[in-house]
Order: C-alpha cells, then sequence, then structure tokens
RNA sequence: GGCCCCUUCGUCUAGCGGUCCAGGACGUCGCCCUCUCACGGCGAAAACACGGGUUCGAUUCCCGUAGGGGUCACCA
C-alpha cells in the first residue's frame, strides 16, 4: 500500500508540473490533473509548475496556448513563476543526449524508416511482439547519412515503479525498447524531453494520467542514465464517456471552455465535481477550494478510471448557482441575454430565479421574460390557459389589481388570496392565467414576485394585452 | 496480439477480516410543501463480476476465469 506521507515529509519542498502539448483546448482530463497536481502542491506548501509541451511544432498552436492558459485562471490553478515552453530548452535536451552517448547509455542508429516498417510487418507476421533490431546498438562503426539517438534500454531483469496511485507495478526489461532520443533532424523527442525537463525544474512528483503508465519506465531508464534522482510517480486513472471508453470528442464537450461557454458551468462546480471524480473523502461531497487543498491526498486517488456524468455535474452546478452571489450571477446572465437585459432588475430577480436553473442557460432561460416586448408571445400550453375563459378571468382580476395601492409581493400576494377566497376559487385558478399573460409561459417564479418584479405599470400592460386580445 | 492496470447500486464513491442481510451522493420512483416550475423535507427500489483457495470468519487477503480500460510512432 503506497504511502502518501513519510518519505517527503521534512525533506524536499514538493515540486509538481502540469505539462500540456498546445494541440487543442484544456482537455476535461487534462484539468483534472492540473487540479490534483495544483492541490498536492498546495497541500505541500510547495510549487506547481506550467510546462507547454510544444516539442511538436506542426501541431502546436499560439492559441492552443492561449486556451489552455487561459482554461486553468478560468478554474482559479494558479501557477507558480513563469510558465515554461519545452521548445526552449531543445540545446540542453541535446546535451543530455550527448551525455548519455558518452556513457554508453544510448547510441547512434542509422537503421532507415523503410527498414523499421519492414522490422514491424516481419513481428507482425510471426505475430511476436515488436522490438527494434539495430545493428548499431553494439557496434563501434558508424553508418551513412542521417541517424537517430537511441537509448540503450536493458535487456534483462525488471524495472519497478513504487506508484503513489497504482502501488508496485514491475516490468520485465525485456518489454522495452530502445526508444527515440533525438530524431534524425535533430530535434528531441518528447520521451526525453520531459525527463530532462521535469529533472532541471525540479520537479519531485510526477503526477498525471495512466496513459503515461507504460512511459514512466522507460524514462526511468534515463533518469538512471544520467543518475538522477527519481521522481516520485502518480499515476492517476482516466476519465472515461459514458460507453467506458476513454473521454474523447465523440462523447461530446471535452474542452473546459464549453462547459463554461456553452453549458454554463461555474468553475467552482467544475473543479468540486473534477475533485470527486477519482478521489474521495469519506462521504463528503462538497468541498471549498481551502477543504479540497487541507484534505487532498494521492491515497484517496481510487485506481479504477471513472466515467464522466453530466448529470452530477449538472446537480453540483445548480448547488452552486444558488449559493452564488446574485450581483456576479446577473453579470453572467447578461451575456447570455443579450443588450435587452437590464442587470441591476436581474440581480433584483435574482434571489427567485436562481434556485429554478442548474445552468447559465437556464438561468438566462428563466429570466429572459422579464425583458421581453409586447405583446409577449406564448407557449402553446400558455395559449391553451388563456382561452376565452382564462380572458374573461383576466380581465377582472386587471380590474382588482389596477385598484392596488401597493405593488409589493406581499402586499400583492394578500390581496390576491383574499380576490379569491372572496370570489371561491382556488388561487391556481387566477394565478395560471396571470402567468401565461405575464410571463408568456406555464413556469415562473411566484406569481407575486413576478408581479413585483415587472412592475405595477409594466404588469397592467402586460395583461391587458392578454385580456384584450380577441378570441 | 504482447505488456500494464482495473472490477461495490445505472453513475461517482464509503468500506482498508467480524461493526455490512453493505453507507453517502447523483439519477429514477413515491409522498410532503405548493399559485406553476424549481428549491427544500421525507421515503423507496437499486451493487460487493464469477470460481477456487487462506481464515473460526471474507466486500475486504491470494490465485484463476470472464469482462473493461490503457499502451505498444522519428505524437505528446
Amino acid at each position: 500500500m503506497a504511502s502518501d506521507s513519510g518519505t517527503d515529509a521534512g525533506t524536499a519542498p514538493v515540486v509538481t508540473r502540469f505539462a500540456p502539448s498546445p494541440t487543442g483546448f484544456l482537455h476535461i482530463g487534462g484539468a483534472r490533473t492540473a487540479l490534483f497536481n495544483w492541490l498536492y502542491a498546495r497541500h505541500h506548501r510547495g510549487r506547481f509548475l506550467l510546462r507547454i509541451e510544444d516539442t511538436d511544432q506542426a501541431r502546436s498552436t499560439q492559441a492552443a496556448v492561449d486556451a489552455i492558459l487561459d482554461g486553468l485562471r478560468w478554474l482559479g490553478l494558479e501557477w507558480d513563476g513563469p510558465e515554461y515552453y519545452q521548445s526552449q530548452f531543445a540545446g540542453r535536451h541535446a546535451e543530455v543526449v550527448h551525455e548519455l552517448l558518452a556513457r554508453g547509455h544510448a547510441y547512434k542508429c542509422w537503421v532507415s524508416p523503410a527498414e523499421l516498417a519492414a522490422q514491424r510487418e516481419r513481428a507482425a507476421a510471426e505475430r511476436r511482439p515488436f522490438r527494434v533490431d539495430s545493428p548499431w546498438r553494439d557496434s563501434p562503426s558508424s553508418g551513412d547519412g542521417p541517424y537517430v539517438v537511441r537509448l540503450k534500454a536493458p535487456r534483462d531483469g525488471e524495472t519497478v515503479i513504487e506508484d503513489r496511485v497504482q502501488g508496485r507495478v514491475a516490468v520485465h526489461n525485456a518489454e522495452l525498447d530502445d526508444m527515440i532520443l533525438l530524431r534524425s533532424d535533430g530535434t528531441p523527442t518528447y520521451m526525453l524531453a520531459v525527463v530532462v525537463d521535469d529533472h532541471d525544474m525540479g520537479v519531485t512528483h510526477v503526477i498525471r494520467g495512466d496513459d503515461h503508465l507504460n512511459n514512466a519506465f522507460r524514462q526511468l531508464v534515463i533518469v538512471r542514465g544520467m543518475g538522477w534522482p527519481e521522481p516520485i510517480y502518480a499515476h492517476v486513472p482516466l476519465i472515461h464517456g459514458a460507453d467506458g471508453a476513454k473521454l474523447s470528442k465523440r462523447h461530446g464537450a471535452t474542452g473546459v471552455e464549453a462547459y463554461r461557454d456553452e453549458l454554463g458551468i461555474l468553475p467552482e462546480a467544475l473543479v468540486n465535481y473534477l475533485l470527486r471524480l477519482g478521489w474521495g473523502h469519506g462521504d463528503q461531497e462538497e468541498f471549498t477550494i481551502a477543504e479540497a487543498t487541507e484534505l487532498f491526498d494521492l491515497a484517496g486517488v481510487g485506481k479504477s478510471p471513472s466515467r464522466f456524468d453530466t448529470k452530477k455535474l449538472l446537480n453540483l452546478n445548480g448547488h452552486y448557482i444558488r449559493l452564488a452571489d446574485d450581483a456576479r450571477l446577473a453579470q453572467l446572465a447578461v451575456a447570455r441575454i443579450g443588450p435587452a437585459a437590464d442587470e441591476a432588475l436581474l440581480t433584483q430577480a435574482m434571489p427567485v430565479l436562481k434556485t429554478r436553473a442548474r445552468d447559465l442557460n437556464e438561468l438566462a432561460g428563466g429570466a429572459a421574460f422579464l425583458f421581453e416586448q409586447r405583446p409577449l408571445a406564448l407557449t402553446e400550453p400558455a395559449q391553451a390557459l388563456l382561452d376565452d375563459a382564462g380572458r374573461a378571468l383576466l380581465a377582472q382580476v386587471a380590474a382588482h389589481l389596477a385598484a392596488e395601492r401597493d405593488w409589493t409581493s406581499e402586499a400583492l400576494e394578500a390581496s390576491l388570496k383574499a380576490y379569491a377566497d372572496a370570489r371561491g376559487v382556488g388561487l391556481g385558478k387566477l394565478a395560471q392565467p396571470l402567468r401565461a399573460a405575464l410571463t408568456g409561459q406555464t413556469t415562473s417564479p411566484g406569481i407575486f414576485d413576478v408581479l413585483a418584479l415587472l412592475g405595477r405599470d409594466e404588469s397592467l400592460a402586460r395583461i391587458d394585452a392578454q385580456a384584450g386580445r380577441a378570441g
């Protein structure tokens, strides 16, 4: 059983990092990895670093870098120090390769891509695992033309990793292959670059998705070849879609900005949801950032992958919307309703609006009636409510309301309830046609709140518009 | 296919040999509240993949089987 404390207690300060490749937006899985790294560093009063893995120049874009930084900031996962760019360290990477070469842990290889493909085919035909077979591995001579530098991986024995999440994992060295460290164009590969950068940046804990677990064994060969201290590894299980497969585009939204912009999710809700996905602390479901920082540990991270459940996210989001500040929500709603929206009115209405929304779209949708122009467009069920009888009732209520002096939710409630009583009808009988005329819909906040929010003039005008409408 | 990892209600999880005829949350269903819809409250149905061991005793430990996932690039 991996212990979460002990080896690092009282020794070197914790340094974690998040190392995304800028080939797209901030992936939801990446966001959780970043969160875990951030939390672990904060919990141990260490540092959380950010490194952009842009060694694949063809696929890396500035837009992607911006999206990632933006996403992290939105989630509140601020990194310490500047963001590092892997491409800036190419010189250092080459230097390490030469050192590895000098130490006999790497070799230059002239096996051509064509020959490699042939070897691969042969292996497939013979149904045996493919491993590069390079004549240059143990040859002192040189070949002609471009070459790559390969790691001279050990072939006997086994390599063991004491992973903080996965536990003890061993692999026979025969499984390791002589991976490429330096490409034929002289640029470093990811495998080499991560190891060098993590070492140079002083990273003590490598917390990442378990799709990297197999890489860790080969990366360790480099670390040992250089005689560097071995980082502590923690490979956390991936997030899966509802079908159980690794989360990908076909599962719908996979970028955090989609959750923010399209689904209308609050950052605190996403963070809390992501935290509980794969990590638990007893029965507790809700965590403030302070609590999460206090309680987070690697021992609480499970070993099995978890499926992303939008329903639960939405439920949490609704919870955080109810907790959120009214002015803040009003501001967020304005952006979704458009220029017709009045932020002050929205703020005032927010207490009765926010219990009815699980996301910002629902919040904006529920507030839209406040800014509608007369005559209101009615939904079909609302129209059905305003048949001849409904409109006749509306006209009578209108006359009663027109005489109302005190236009507050409380006064209107007392007045309308007394009116309904006197007429011997239930309140619902009056409220539904009123709601239809006032909001154009059959669902809305409480009818007295709607009247008060709309104000006397607008309320009466909307009622008249419907009551006076010809059948 | 090789290697590695995983397996408690539909989903996220609690459980770290007896306290478990398995607890919480989301979802679902029912009831209450009620002017609608929500919110809130109460309640219900719902799981230890299977087979062997070990043990006085396995959800918990070991081994198989089955199922699922990850990974096998001059991508990261």
